[in-house]
DNA sequence: AACGGAATCAACCGCACGCTT
DNA sequence: GAAGCGTGCGGTTGATTCCGT
C-alpha cells in the first residue's frame, strides 16, 4: 500500500498558474505566512490547487529577491564547482547562489552549463593541441583536470551530439583545428583556464578565494 | 508563411526524511 | 517502536518559444 496523495488531484487545478492565483497567494503568505502547513494553505487562501504546487509555486517565483535571467559567469563557476564537489544536490548549490532556487540552478545546469561545459571540453579533450585565434596564434596543450572531469556523468549521445555541434564537420577527433571564436575574449580565457583547472580563484572569486572558503563550508557542513 | 526540431523552463511526480502522536 | 503526516528534494515531463529550413 503507497501512501496517500496529500490531495485529490482529480479535484485540484494543475498546470501554469494564473495572475489571479498568484496574487492570491502571494498576498496569503505575505500576510499569514504558510501556517506552518502548506497542504492547508490553499483552502484557507481560497485557491483550488495543491498544496505542494502552492509552496513551489512561492518558492521558486513569488517568493522575494528571486533572481530570474541570465547567469553571472561567477555563478557558472560557483555551480560547476560545487557541482563537481557534491554532486547533484541543487538545494545545497542553491543556497550559495543569492536569489536563485533549486529549480533554476537545475534547469541552467541541465539545459545550459552542462552542454557549455561539455562543449569545451570535447574541443579540448578530442585535440592534442588548439590554435585559439584569441590568444595570439599561440598553440596550446590544455590537460583537464580530473577533479574539474563531469563527462564521465554525461551520456555517449549528448558527448558525440555536441561534439559534432563543435566541431562542425570535421571527424577526426585528432586533428588540430583552429577554432571560431563565438564568445568574447574573456569568456573564452575564462574558459580555456577554468577546464585546465589553473583558473586564478583569486581573480574569479575575489581577493578572499571564495569558492575555497564556500566549499570547505559545505564540506564541514556535510561532514566529507 | 509554414513547418518541424531543438531549447527552455515552469510545474508535476514520487520518494525519503523527520517530526509528531 | 510504529504509523501517519507534512515537507523538501531531485528527476522528469510537457507546454511554449525559438530558430533554421
Amino acid at each position: 500500500m503507497g501512501r496517500a496523495p496529500c490531495c485529490d488531484k482529480s479535484k485540484v487545478k494543475k498546470g501554469p498558474w494564473c495572475p489571479q492565483e498568484d496574487a492570491l497567494l502571494k498576498s496569503f503568505v505575505e500576510r499569514f505566512g504558510n501556517g506552518g502547513n502548506w497542504i492547508s494553505l490553499p483552502k484557507k487562501a481560497g485557491l483550488n490547487r495543491c498544496g505542494k504546487s502552492c509552496r513551489l509555486r512561492w518558492l521558486n517565483y513569488l517568493r522575494p529577491n528571486i533572481k530570474h535571467g541570465d547567469f553571472t559567469q561567477e555563478e557558472d563557476c560557483m555551480i560547476y564547482s560545487l557541482y563537481n564537489t557534491i554532486g547533484s544536490r541543487w538545494s545545497v548549490i542553491a543556497k550559495y547562489l543569492p536569489g536563485r532556487t533549486d529549480n533554476d540552478v537545475k534547469n541552467y545546469w541541465n539545459t545550459k552549463l552542462k552542454k557549455k561545459l561539455l562543449l569545451r571540453r570535447c574541443e579540448i579533450t578530442n585535440k592534442d593541441t588548439i590554435n585559439y585565434p584569441n590568444y595570439q596564434d599561440q598553440t596550446i596543450t590544455t590537460p583537464v583536470s580530473p577533479a574539474l572531469d563531469v563527462s564521465s556523468s554525461l551520456s555517449q549521445q549528448e558527448v558525440s551530439s555536441h561534439d559534432s555541434g563543435s566541431s562542425g564537420s570535421n571527424s577526426d577527433p585528432n586533428s588540430s583545428v583552429s577554432i571560431e571564436s563565438s564568445v568574447d575574449d574573456h569568456e573564452d580565457e575564462f574558459w580555456m583556464n577554468f577546464l585546465s583547472g589553473s583558473f586564478d580563484r583569486d581573480v574569479v572569486f575575489g581577493s578572499r578565494s571564495l569558492l575555497e572558503e564556500k566549499i570547505n563550508e559545505i564540506a564541514l557542513f556535510l561532514d566529507v
